[in-house]
DNA sequence: CTTCAACAATGAGAATTTTCATGATTTACA
DNA sequence: TGTAAATCATGAAAATTCTCATTGTTGAAG
């Protein structure tokens, strides 16, 4: 997951930065108008924060901006709490959330999730990728037209290593992905190895075209091959 | 679960009230300043949606009361868009969660769910009820000093259960509980009951002081005894 | 008071998930 | 490099969860 922050002032950024960094996330922080929009377009984003008073231009001309050429990032507008009206301007210029400051970073990061979460998957009730086929609504996969049959608990896990596409994802994130906020140090992965295995051994059985590479002492990064 | 709303402006008032009652909620509502202090004096809610722009009285008075008797329910701001530095006082106030207007039902909805959980569960580790035991850290359930060895999904059904305690919990929010947002409509209940069978047996095995009364074509209700 | 249809309980078996013991790989570091 | 410790893979068994067929119950309508 990579997200984009536009914030000027620095100790927030850097704050902002540093704790979505922790949770796994790459992150690129920039200070002004200009660098913004000169990153939008470079690059792909899964979301970007946007402070919305910045100081060399409006932040809602980047929003217009990110309209205009129509990648698929989420966009998640900070503004100070004394522009409130801001609000409706960004939610109809197309952002997907709003906080105003201060807020706490861990609701921040569940923005984020849940911002993420929607523009992947929440649209489309069938997600391709290479040959894998996989529609939401009745929870089925396929390679190629045949079913891969694949369980619950692995289903879930394609899901999130999908959402994370050639990003290492993390054991316990996808321990967390499967099983909530049940157990908050996890003592052991071994389901989690068991799963992947039999996950693993069904894509490859199928000859799906992605590959799940297990990055030693970290998790896991699904690519497609 | 029992909720009071506080809000002056009637149609808002009635569409609420009748979203929460559909999600099966206890709803009571009242719109001014009087009437809400009388009703807080009078009964027990899990949670209150309070409008702090009242005709009759200022709303951050309704928490300072809250404050002063200490029930353990918890408290939702709502507040219009332009009078956003109630959220500081409001949240300083003792509130749980803050929302501007306008807003999705379901949105004020998810807030109340968290809010209701952070109050019952989250302080303390352990739930006791009659001579029920539960260690949520480690989800091991007592009944006298005995284990009861209650698997996972049979321990998420006696934590929703002991959560609407004395409150019919339907079937379909009880398989909300055990399965997420997996299933938007579930075909069949055979694993809850089944599920429900056997916690029932194992509750009962070890004399665990608690019913689980079924309610027909709705669901259950679980009552000490 | 019956009868009927919808709903719930039950037990058995199938499928999935988890645990465990063992063996293979990777990495750090001497 | 070579070795040890940590990490991961694997297969089999145990535990849990889910499905299904059957039986029992409930409440509404005649």
């Amino acid at each position: 997951m990579k997200i984009l922050i536009v914030e000027d002032e620095q100790p927030l950024l850097k704050s902002i930065t540093s704790y979505f960094s922790e949770e796994n996330y790459v992150c690129e922080g920039v200070a002004t108008f200009n660098e913004a929009i000169e990153k939008v377009h470079l690059y792909d984003y899964d979301c970007i924060l946007l402070d919305i008073t910045l100081p060399d231009g409006n932040g809602l001309k980047i929003l217009e901006a990110l309209k205009a050429q129509k990648k698929a990032q989420g966009v998640i507008i900070i503004s100070a709490k004394n522009s409130l009206d801001d609000k409706i301007n960004g939610l109809d210029l197309g952002a997907d959330d709003y906080l105003t400051k201060p807020f706490h970073l861990s609701e921040l990061n569940a923005r984020v999730k849940a911002v993420i979460r929607r523009k992947k998957f929440d649209t489309n009730d069938v997600i391709e990728l290479g040959n894998i086929q996989i529609n939401l609504l009745q929870r089925v996969a396929f390679a190629n037209q045949t079913p891969l049959n694949l369980t619950r608990k692995e289903l879930d896990i394609l899901l999130h290593l999908i959402a994370n596409k050639n990003y290492v994802v993390s054991k316990s994130s996808l321990a967390e992905q499967l099983w909530g906020d049940h157990i908050d140090q996890v003592d052991s992965f071994d389901f989690l190895f068991t799963h992947i295995k039999n996950l693993k051994r069904k894509l490859s059985g199928a000859s799906a075209r992605v590959e799940i590479k297990t990055v030693y002492g970290i998790g896991y990064q699904l690519l497609e091959t």
